[in-house]
RNA sequence: GGCGCUAUCGUCUAGGGGUUAGGACGUGAGAUUCUCAAUCUUAAAACCCGGGUUCGAUUCCCGGUAGCGCUACCA
C-alpha cells in the first residue's frame, strides 16, 4: 500500500497514569492509537503521566508496560526505551512546564493570581446560589503587572492563570465532527498551582506539543477539557492537533465500566485465561466496525490493515463478556498446540493438579489432557474444573446427582456396568479399540444400545452422562493412572470397580 | 443548574430520503453425535418521542426525553 507523505508523520501517544491496573477502557484507547499509528506507518509513543505523585507508583508503571506488551502493543518511544523527545515521564519534566508558564506570563497570555482558595470557593458558591455559571471573575487579570511582580517578589503565593480567548473555541474531532464551546462558559484556567505544580490541562498540551503529536486519540471524558487545552495551544502560538474522542465503555447496567462489574483490567483477563488476540479483537470491535459491518474475526494484522478512525462509533458501548468468550473460544481453537499447552499447564499447576516440575511423560500427558479439554472452555481458567472428570472420581456423588437419575431408571444399567467391569477386568491398560469391542459385545449380549448403553458407562467413569469422546478419554485416564501424580488419577478399572461397589 | 457528547434487535454494529433495515454475540427450534461442546440449518428480535422539510422520513433539520461526561489550585 502506498503511504501518503503525511501519513508517515503521524505521531500519536498513549498517556496513562500509573495509579493502578491498566483498565479496559484505557487499553482500548491505547489500542486505537496503536492501530492508527501502525496503519499509517507513524509513531506510537508511550508517556507516563505521573504528576499526581500521591497516587502514582513505580510498580504500576512496570505492570502497565507488561500489560501492553502482553496484549501485543509495542511502542516506538517511551520511558523504557527513550526517544527523540525526552523525558517520557512527566515527573522528570517539571522545569519545562515552569519555563513555558513564565513565557506565557512574559507574553501577557497568562497572569499571576493571588486569590486564595477560600475566596474562590466563596465566589463559586455565590454564583451557584444566583444560578450563574461559576466561572472565575478575572479579578487578578486586571492587576497591574508591576504590582503582580512586586507581590510575587515579596513572597506572596500565586497560581498562574491563562487568559481564555473571548471568541468561541472550536475544534475538529474525527469521530464527532466540529465541536464548539462558547467563550463565556470557561473562565481563565489555572495552569500552575500556587505550590508550583502544573495542572493537567496545561501539562498535556506542553507534552503533546513537545512530542509533536499530530493526533490526540483519547476518551470522550476529555471532550469538555479540550477547549481549555486549545486555549493553551493558541496562547503558545501552536497549531492544534487533530482530535478523536472515543466513547465510553459501559457495564451491562449502562453505567461506566468499573470494578464492581467484575473483570475490568487487562491483568484480570489474562488471569482468567483470555488470550491476548481475543481481547484485542474484541476491544477493536467495541466502538469500531469494518465497512460492511459483516465481519467479526480480526487478527492483529487484519486490524492494522482495516482500521480507520473515521469509522469509529461516537456512541457508548456496553462491554459484552459473552461475545468476548465467543471470540476467545475461536482463538483457543486457532492457538498453536504448543502455546496452548504451555498456557494450560500453568492453570493446572496453579490449581495444584500438576506438580511444579514436570517430567517428560507427565508433560506429554498433561498436553493430551489440555488438548482434550480446551475446546470445551470459554477461558483457560476453567481447565481445572473441567479436569475434575479425570482427577476426581466420586461414585456416591455421581449416583446422588439428579441429572444422572434417568440413566439409572433403566433396569439394565446395573447389568451394563457389571458386564463392562467383568469384560475389561484383564485389560490394563484398556485401549480405545478394546473399549469399542467390549461395548459392542455388551450391546449384542444384553440387547442394550445408544444412550442406555453409553450413559451408565460414562457416568461410572467420569460421573456425568456427557463429556468427551471415549476414544480420547480412555487413553488419558489410563495413562494418567500410571503417572506418579500427587492428585492421583484412578484407572478405568478402579473407576468401574468403585462405582460398581457404590451401586450395590 | 449550565455546557457538551450520544441515541438502529437484549448486546456489539452495518446501512441510509423509497431496503424483505444486513451481519455477529446471546436466546429458541431442528440436523448431527452415545452425550456435551463444536458444526450446519432455522426462528424470534431494532430505527427513543414530537414537530418540520419532502411526493415520501428510520435516515436531513429543530425541539423534547433519556444516558453519560465536564463544570477544581484532580487526572
Amino acid at each position: 500500500m502506498k503511504l501518503m507523505v503525511s501519513d508517515a508523520k503521524v505521531r500519536v501517544r498513549f498517556a496513562p497514569s500509573p495509579t493502578g491496573q491498566l483498565h479496559i477502557g484505557n487499553v482500548r484507547t491505547a489500542l486505537f492509537n496503536w492501530l492508527f499509528a501502525r496503519q499509517k506507518g507513524g509513531t506510537f509513543i508511550l508517556r507516563i503521566e505521573d504528576t499526581d505523585l500521591e497516587r502514582s507508583e513505580a510498580r504500576y508503571e512496570t505492570q502497565l508496560l507488561d500489560d501492553l506488551k502482553w496484549l501485543g502493543i509495542d511502542w516506538d518511544e517511551g520511558p523504557d526505551i527513550g526517544g527523540p523527545f525526552p523525558p517520557y515521564r512527566q515527573s522528570d519534566k517539571m522545569g519545562v512546564y515552569q519555563a513555558y508558564a513564565e513565557k506565557l506570563i512574559a507574553d501577557n497570555k497568562a497572569y499571576y493570581c493571588f486569590c486564595t482558595a477560600e475566596e474562590l470557593e466563596r465566589e463559586r458558591e455565590r454564583a451557584l446560589a444566583e444560578q450563574r455559571q461559576p466561572v472565575y471573575s478575572g479579578k487578578c487579570r486586571r492587576l497591574d503587572s508591576s504590582e503582580a511582580h512586586r507581590r510575587r517578589a515579596a513572597g506572596e503565593p500565586a497560581a498562574i492563570r491563562i487568559k481564555m480567548p473571548d471568541h468561541a473555541i472550536r475544534f475538529h474531532d474525527i469521530v464527532r465532527g466540529t465541536v464548539e464551546f462558547a467563550s463565556e462558559i470557561v473562565g481563565d484556567q489555572i495552569i500552575v498551582r500556587s505550590n508550583g505544580m502544573p495542572i493537567y490541562n496545561y501539562v498535556v498540551v506542553i507534552d503533546d506539543a513537545d512530542m509533536q503529536i499530530t493526533h490526540v486519540i483519547r476518551g470522550d471524558d476529555h471532550i469538555s477539557n479540550t477547549p481549555k487545552q486549545v486555549a493553551v495551544y493558541e496562547a503558545l502560538g501552536l497549531q492544534t492537533p487533530e482530535f478523536a474522542h472515543l466513547s465510553t465503555i459501559l457495564g451491562p447496567d449502562g453505567q461506566r465500566l468499573s470494578k464492581r462489574h467484575g473483570a475490568t483490567s487487562v491483568a484480570n483477563f489474562r488471569d482468567m485465561g483470555v488470550l491476548p488476540e481475543a481481547l484485542m479483537n474484541y476491544l477493536a470491535l467495541l466502538g469500531w466496525a469494518p465497512s460492511g459491518g459483516d465481519r467479526e474475526i480480526f487478527p492483529k494484522d487484519d486490524l492494522i490493515k482495516e482500521f480507520s478512525l473515521e469509522r469509529v462509533t461516537p456512541s457508548p458501548a456496553v462491554f459484552d463478556m459473552a461475545k468476548l468468550y465467543w471470540l476467545n473460544r475461536h482463538y483457543i481453537k486457532q492457538c498453536p498446540p504448543e502455546r496452548l499447552h504451555e498456557l494450560g499447564r500453568g492453570f493446572l499447576q496453579r490449581a495444584g493438579l500438576l506438580p511444579e516440575h514436570l517430567d517428560d511423560a507427565t508433560q506429554a500427558w498433561a498436553d493430551q489432557l489440555i488438548g482434550l479439554l480446551a475446546p470445551y472452555v470459554d477461558k483457560l481458567d476453567e481447565l481445572p474444573e473441567r479436569a475434575a472428570i479425570i482427577f476426581r472420581h466420586e461414585p456416591a456423588a455421581a449416583l446422588a446427582n439428579t441429572e444422572n437419575a434417568s440413566a439409572f431408571a433403566n433396569s439394565k444399567s446395573g447389568e451394563v456396568i457389571a458386564e463392562f467391569a467383568r469384560r475389561t477386568a484383564a485389560d490394563s491398560p484398556l485401549t480405545p479399540e478394546r473399549f469399542k469391542a467390549v461395548m459392542n459385545e455388551i450391546k449384542v449380549d444384553l440387547g442394550v444400545k445408544g444412550k442406555d448403553l453409553f450413559h451408565p458407562v460414562r457416568i461410572a467413569l467420569i460421573g456425568a452422562h456427557s463429556g468427551p469422546d471415549f476414544d480420547r478419554l480412555i487413553p488419558i485416564i489410563e495413562n494418567g493412572s500410571r503417572l506418579p501424580l500427587s492428585a492421583k488419577v484412578k484407572s478405568v478399572r478402579e473407576r468401574v470397580t468403585d462405582f460398581g461397589a457404590a451401586l450395590d
